[in-house]
RNA sequence: GGGUGGUUGGCGGAGUAGCUAACGCAUCAGACUGUAAAUCUGACGGCCUUUGGCCUUCGGGGGUGCAAAUCCCUCACCACCCA
């Protein structure tokens, strides 16, 4: 792996870039539309790559566990086995068996809001001081013991099992495994957690074989000294990059202030990726504080619900399942190049979802993938 | 003409004396940030001062009962059977 970086701003912490791996060079900043299960929801690898997607993100877990790493290694790679033949990258699997865990008892999320601060602050807490962990994860020093939401089997995960099952799997970029505690989490739950994340990112450092790229992930949650006590520490050892993980906040501005804690003590020529964020809004903020990449679920997400993303002067999200949309007959978006904007209407797919054609989810995924991604390069280049 | 069964909110459909007319669909609203996610939550007879309260409603009308979607009478309509 290689990063150049071509440009760097001005006023902020931007910068463009080329990150080459050995199945292609992707541009930075960059989105990474997410393929859990070795597929972008709805597109195939062809569509995927129409909609200007130059890299993907897997999931370790998922795959560990469907169909398992050994069928996709037998395959030759998760490059082949989906038909992919450009930049991949697969996540750790740390944040699924949390936000499986605590966070499905607790809310494993990005921000602290409204929704996840119900599930009682304080019983999440104490529960979590006094060891009582979530039935379903228990995590020790060397990893997390937790039931497979597929059988109920009883599995195991930590660095070693993670950089293994990625190896098998294959991808250009690997992460290490970290541990994703809840936004509910305290101070002290998250410097404790920190250890574990830091001695974990060491391990997979140790037993990496292959010549993937190995980036180490930085947590901290919402907490300014121990994000920047994280990034310092992990910036510390030889990783070929950087993922941001966790938890940033309450609100925008918080998680701005982290980043820019983070980025802060990360050094300037390794690239950058901030893992799971992308809302239309946080885009900008995001590339300012010098991120290169980040992979977020929301455009496909969103899609499948019926929500397109228009405006590229000023974006927004609209509810394309509303009945009014029926009586719309321009594109979603005008200035839009994507072959959905060019060949359908808006109330067009507005019946197609209101009638629950399968159709629908697909012409929405693919418009949304393409409208982020021409969003981010927009951005970067602010 | 006779008989049998039926008629429940926008639709389907439970309920056969008393508890909030269950449930499903449709509709409407909201949520969603490293995807157990083509999902979840809520509302869904009306009104109000909405953590509550008042009224209305099970084809129409009448009756019995403290109390009726539920029992009785009658009318209308639907389905099937007999003539």
């Amino acid at each position: 792996m290689e990063f150049k970086i071509i440009k760097k701003s001005k006023r902020s912490r931007a910068r463009l870039g080329l990150l080459k791996t050995q199945n292609g060079v992707v541009e930075t900043p960059c989105f990474v539309p997410v393929a859990t299960q070795a597929v972008v929801k709805t597109l195939t690898s062809e569509e995927a790559e129409q909609a200007k997607c130059q890299i993907l993100i897997a999931n370790t877990f998922h795959l560990h566990l469907k169909p398992g790493e050994n069928i996709v290694k037998k395959s030759g790679g998760l490059h082949k086995f989906m038909n992919w033949q450009r930049p991949l990258m697969t996540d750790s699997g740390g944040f699924q068996v949390f936000s499986l865990g605590f966070g499905k008892d607790l809310g494993t999320g990005k921000i602290l809001n409204a929704h996840n601060a119900n599930i009682k602050l304080i019983d999440a807490d104490e529960s979590i001081r006094s060891g009582n962990q979530p039935k379903e994860v228990k995590i020790t020093k060397d990893g997390v013991y937790f039931n497979s939401p597929v059988d109920g089997r009883k599995l195991f995960l930590g660095p070693k099992e993670s950089i293994k099952i990625q190896e098998d799997l294959g991808a250009d970029i690997i992460f290490s495994f970290d541990e994703c505690p809840p936004p509910s989490a305290d101070y002290k739950y998250v410097k404790g957690s920190l250890l574990k994340t830091h001695e974990w990112a060491k391990i997979c450092l140790k037993v990496k074989k292959s010549r993937q790229t190995l980036f180490g992930i930085v947590q901290g949650g919402r907490y300014k000294d121990l994000r920047m006590e994280s990034a310092k520490f992990i910036a510390s050892l030889d990783f070929d990059g950087f993922g941001i993980g966790g938890e940033f906040g309450s609100d925008k501005k918080q998680m701005v202030a982290m980043l820019h804690q983070t980025v802060k003590e990360l050094p300037d020529e390794k690239p950058r990726h901030l893992l799971g964020i992308g809302y239309l809004k946080d885009m900008e903020s995001v590339i300012k504080q010098g991120i290169d990449s980040f992979d977020c679920t929301i455009p496909t997400h969103y899609a499948r619900r019926g929500m397109a993303f228009i405006n590229l002067k000023n974006p927004v999200k609209i509810d394309l399942s509303k009945k009014s949309f029926l009586n719309n007959k321009n594109p979603l978006d005008k200035n839009c190049g994507c072959f959905v904007c060019q060949e359908y209407k808006i109330n067009y797919i507005t019946h197609l979802f209101r009638a629950k054609e399968i159709t629908a989810l697909k012409l929405l995924t693919f418009h949304n993938l393409y409208f982020l991604i021409l969003l981010s390069k927009k951005s970067g280049k602010k």
